[in-house]
RNA sequence: GCCCAGAUAGCUCAGUCGGUAGAGCAACGCAUUCGUAAUGCGUAGGUCGUGGGUUCGAUUCCCACUCUGGGCUCCA
């Protein structure tokens, strides 16, 4: 018997005897890398580890603490969660059930329209446990479209798929990437028997058997369209998550719960922020003392920015006349997202959805020269959008919000100078909330769905992508992603746990100007049409308030925190000088309030601290007579006998150097 | 809009197999005046989301609506 040789990804080879899998390799090299592997890449693809290897095969090691092999065990999961649910649920159909970030789902429909309950799941896992313990084996088998109609009959759903990829590939085209996810790629049709009751049509590969599974947790359930199509029917869907180890799948559980602890439905609530009064409607919010002085710090700030950025301000109202929607096009694309039309004696008017017609009425309300370009319109304007009722999600989406919001007229010439300074600038706006990991997307064109010509859209995407190049930004193209007026760069934002919010968006406008006939006079004399640039930074104020909330855990830097010190007099003899540290301080600029000695020291400064206060001020006979106060700041150590003139040295300074960090001054 | 779940005191939640409800925290009062994460006692507070239906009687069962949560779809 001859031996074949194979090599790694590190570059070295190893013999093995003829007939060796990818798991003999495994354990060739470790017992460790045999007990991790799930999976194996021969030549770059992706094998079960019972995959036969050949002499001169690459073959890199899948192992369960990787990206790729986490994949698979949560694509192995969900066949789990689809045998259990077959067990369970005689006559449930089952449908797809990929592997998605962090988990998988399964989607199923249940005989006679029945659906899944929250009880429901518990019964779920604990069958799938059944099924991890009798470990059974993943049997990979391949079909012709025939035999695998054959052996899904009674699973319309695979049958459906089967017969798509089928007339996919009569007709020489590809089967679509949802359906390739199902299916081999040459033809035939690859299936995974777990048990003579289930098999399940799949790509693979999987684990060699269930045992290799078990760190994993059912989520929710919920309704979900047969592929996505809302005139379809309605599915059931089981979210899960799945990981390689107690460990790894705890510290996930762990993320989630620090997740739901930053809610900033949660906070704003216990904060005394915000809310959303039912008596109001959907998707409206209020604004209290506490949230909206945050709020105004930080369109204070924006204003500020745009004022040095060489912006204009500019206010328009809320409502308009159903023409000017008309001549920007709204409503003949966006109809079903505004809100109802009030009908008024001498016209219909609606409320805006958003501000661009009303700022190319200024830039149209005269005759304007090259010379006033770039004009920079800004407004924090107010618009209305009717967001389906259930998609709305606190601060995140709503239905009245105000944008950020700027148009920049300007000649193509001007473009990629516009948009290379636009990027400085909100990169740096970004900074002063505390983001400082970004990713940039740009979209490009949909041939399906753009209106200007071909020639514009490349100068423009050009210089959008001139603009990321020049700043040394990464960025992935989203092909096809673009708005049907012009491309765009999207500027996601990472949070303090790690998550991502898309934020500010840079987008060109061929349209409008369009539109609104919109010129200018040349330095030749002639008339041109402008190009326009929407932007916005934080986006929406609210939805940016509300990531903020998240993203500081509630507890607001000390520039920004709607009461930055509280004073407590450690007993009633010393409330006068607790109140004279307090007037001290509000003359130095501080939003200062003091608690009195009606409570115990103790839970005032409990209170305080869940309240997430930067500073406590505790004030006692000490401190009366050497005017000094004891400091106890926000996640530090207690400091004794600090003299007042020094700690309102050391506060205004702090608050000013993130103002200067903040204002760039 | 669609699927599922939910709505009880300001907040967090318990409870009523149909006989109009209870705790902790918060609020208020009294006592305590205290040096760095909960002092004690007491008082008040709820048409049990809204509207209909069934019933002698509904917060509880049924229906509709509103709002909320998790998804789907959508997101200029």
């Amino acid at each position: 018997m001859s031996n074949i040789t194979i090599s790694l990804p590190d570059g070295s080879s190893r013999e093995l005897p003829e007939d060796s899998t990818v798991l003999d390799l495994a354990a060739s090299i470790g017992s460790g890398l045999r007990k991790a592997a799930v999976a194996g890449a021969i030549d770059g693809r992706e094998v079960d580890l019972g995959t036969p290897l050949h002499d001169g095969a690459q073959v890199a090691i899948i192992t369960n603490d990787t990206d790729a092999g986490r994949h698979v065990l949560r694509h192995s999961t969900a066949h789990v969660l689809a045998q259990a649910v077959t067990l369970l649920f005689p006559g449930a159909k089952f449908t797809i059930g990929p592997a998605i970030e962090n988990g998988f789902y399964y989607d199923f429909e249940l005989p006679d329209g029945k659906t899944f309950s929250e009880e429901d799941l518990e019964a779920i896992e604990a069958k799938m446990r059944e099924i991890v313990k009798e470990n059974q084996p993943f049997v990979r088998s391949e079909h012709s479209m025939a035999e695998a109609k054959e052996i899904f009959a009674d699973q319309p759903y695979k049958v459906e798929i089967i017969e798509r990829v089928e007339s996919a590939q009569e007709g020489g085209g590809a089967a679509d990437a949802e359906d390739a996810g199902e299916v081999a790629g040459d033809g035939k049709i690859s299936a995974y028997r777990n048990t003579d009751q289930f098999v399940d049509m799949c790509v693979g590969p999987h684990v060699p058997s269930t045992g290799k599974l078990g760190f994993f947790k059912l989520q929710r359930v919920s309704g979900a369209y047969w592929r996505g199509n809302e005139k379809g029917p309605m599915l059931q869907r089981i979210y899960g998550t799945a990981w390689e180890s107690k460990q790894a799948l705890n510290d996930h559980l762990h993320q989630l719960e620090e997740a739901l602890k930053r809610d900033h439905r949660k906070l704003a609530v216990e904060q005394d922020l915000l809310s959303f009064p039912s008596e109001l409607g959907g998707g409206l919010a209020v604004w209290h003392p506490k949230g909206a002085i945050i709020r105004k710090l930080m369109e204070d700030y924006s204003r500020f920015r745009h004022e040095q950025g060489g912006y204009e301000f500019v206010y328009t109202p809320h409502l308009a006349d159903s023409g000017l929607f008309e001549t920007s096009g709204h409503l003949s694309w966006y109809a079903e997202g505004m809100y109802p039309p009030m009908e008024m004696d001498n016209g219909t008017y609606y409320p805006k959805p958003m501000n661009c017609p009303m700022h190319c009425l200024i830039y149209g309300s005269r005759q304007r020269s090259y010379r006033e370009l770039p004009l920079r319109l800004f407004e924090l304007g107010t618009v209305y959008r009717y967001e389906r009722a259930g998609t709305l999600h606190g601060l995140m989406r709503i239905r009245g919000f105000t944008q950020d919001d700027s148009h920049i007229y300007c000649t193509k010439e001007q473009l990629a100078e516009e948009i290379a300074a636009l990027l400085d600038f909100v990169l740096s706006v970004l900074r002063a909330f505390g983001f400082d990991e970004f990713t940039f997307n740009l979209s490009t064109k949909d041939p399906e769905k753009y209106v200007g010509s071909d020639e514009i859209w490349d100068e423009a995407t050009e210089a959008l992508r001139e603009a990321l190049d020049a700043h040394g930004l990464e960025y992935a193209v989203k092909e096809g992603d673009a708005a049907f007026y012009g491309p765009k760069i999207d500027i996601d934002v990472r949070d303090a746990i790690g998550r991502s919010w898309q934020l500010s968006t840079i987008q060109a406008d061929f349209q409008l100007p369009e539109r609104f006939d919109l010129e200018y006079v040349g330095a030749d004399n002639n008339r041109h049409r402008p190009i326009m640039l929407h932007r916005a930074l934080m986006g929406s104020i609210e939805r940016f308030f509300g990531v903020l909330v998240e993203h500081y855990a509630g507890a607001f830097p000390t520039w920004l925190a709607p009461v930055q010190v509280r004073v407590l007099p450690v007993a009633e003899a010393h409330g006068a000088y607790a109140d004279e540290v307090v007037a001290q301080l509000r003359a130095a600029g501080a939003r200062v309030d003091a608690a009195a000695a009606d409570d115990g020291l103790g839970k005032r400064i409990r209170t305080a601290k869940m309240d997430k206060l930067p500073y406590v001020l505790v004030v006692g006979d000490d401190d009366m007579a050497a005017k000094t106060v004891g400091v106890n700041p926000r996640g530090g150590d207690v400091e004794r006998d600090v003299p007042l003139d020094e700690f309102i040295a050391r506060f205004t300074s702090e608050v000013a150097d993130a103002a200067s960090v903040a204002f760039g001054s």
